[in-house]
DNA sequence: ATTCATAATTATGGATGCAGTATCATGCAA
DNA sequence: TTGCATGATACTGCATCCATAATTATGAAT
């Protein structure tokens, strides 16, 4: 399965990784809007490459879900609808629920320590009320829980489901007091794996998850 | 997200996409051996076609699990380890388990109706003792939950970790007595789904699965 | 003026060609 | 005989080219 990270990687990623990772970029910044045609002819004059690498990375980009390859029409950014969200939203929860209750299961304290010190960091851009960073410290968080619970397959498909809810530029963290609710449920969390409480600090993170989906909710269609 | 589904597909799929299916049939037939190398060439001819969709098609299949690509190196039929496979199969209980659940609370009667008859299908199958149509019956079966539960993103996670999962030749329904412990859990999870009981039919579905990758481990590693 | 038919243009999908690198074999030296 | 170096072979990755289908533009007829 892994046997890309068996064999580590020396050599220069292909092109058409490149090129994948510089349309996921843009297409996160919004650069390449929801819903928008892909003008290929266009990004390979940009790029100064070929069709070939950048055919190849729209198909992993379409594996991925963040475009909808249409034969013989061409290539569109994913327009994710109400209804997406509310399917991928679960869904999520549900994984990251299930990262949660195995990290509690397996959680060292040295390792409780490394997360307790992340919270710190979110305790702090909370209280500066700094969104972005406590956005960052908010990723680095859960990546350490998905390294405590170890199961590289559930945390491959939970960086995908935030691929696709990365789609929608709406940011919950901006909603006012959404901060402060989520750094709650972070330190309720925290308590759970102190606990080891399995099934405690899953139901919590399966909660926190579809809090954020709420906060969601609660914005406006379009910033 | 399901812009394929939105617009009904008249067109014929495209040949890398006919390619990606025909690839998957032989993996999972491993006639293409698990760690096996993929011989491009080879297939271009066998197939008449020209390295690009070829190429393509790989491209899908490695954002599946199903292939693995080393730079440089060439593509290889992904080979599962034991531990691959105590990752994938607890979030397959997990996400199979979120279907039940989700299938439970939205289930109509007639939806119902139409899952005893497949579940009458596989009592038949399993008197018969005919592992070849438990399985497909077995398969309608959770099919038809997924359409139940209505939530085509988890239905498309399933999916894929059944791929994953199938890469692995060995059958536990093969196992003896695994047939009617199957079936057992089966009318149990049926039961659950009558009484309209969410987090009863998660349970079971979910126990199910994982009594799928006990019986699975009781069996010899290659037949 | 509007609508439909037809032609021109453009973009997609597939085939082919070529450069660079990894693998394998052969040979030389220790 | 074993280890390493060097050259031959072959395959991967990218670029270019071509055919076909879709879209758009143009013009005629109602």
């Amino acid at each position: 399965m892994n046997a890309s990270t068996s064999s580590q990687i020396l050599t220069a990623p292909a092109l058409y990784e490149q090129v994948a990772e510089r349309l996921r970029a843009r297409i996160f910044a919004h650069e390449l809007p929801p819903g928008g045609w892909i003008d290929e002819q266009a990004l390979t004059q940009e790029y100064g490459i070929s069709r070939t690498p950048l055919r190849e990375a729209l198909k992993v980009l379409a594996a991925e879900g963040l475009v909808v390859l249409k034969p013989r029409r061409g290539c569109y950014v994913t327009l994710l609808s109400e209804k997406d969200i509310d399917e991928v939203f679960p869904v999520m929860a549900v994984l990251e629920g299930k990262v949660a209750e195995e990290a509690a299961r397996r959680i060292t304290s040295a390792e409780f320590s490394r997360l307790a010190a992340i919270h710190e960091d979110l305790e702090q851009q909370a209280a500066a009320n700094n969104a972005d960073r406590f956005f960052e410290a908010n990723q680095r968080f859960h990546k350490a829980l998905q390294e405590i619970a170890g199961n590289s397959y559930l945390a491959h498909l939970i960086d995908d489901a935030r691929k696709v809810i990365k789609l929608t530029r709406r940011d919950s963290l901006r909603l006012d007091g959404r901060l402060i609710q989520s750094l709650t449920e972070h330190r309720e969390i925290l308590e759970a794996l102190q606990l080891k409480d399995p099934a405690l600090a899953g139901q919590r993170m399966h909660d926190h998850l579809l809090s954020g989906r709420a906060a969601l909710a609660r914005l406006a269609v379009s910033p």
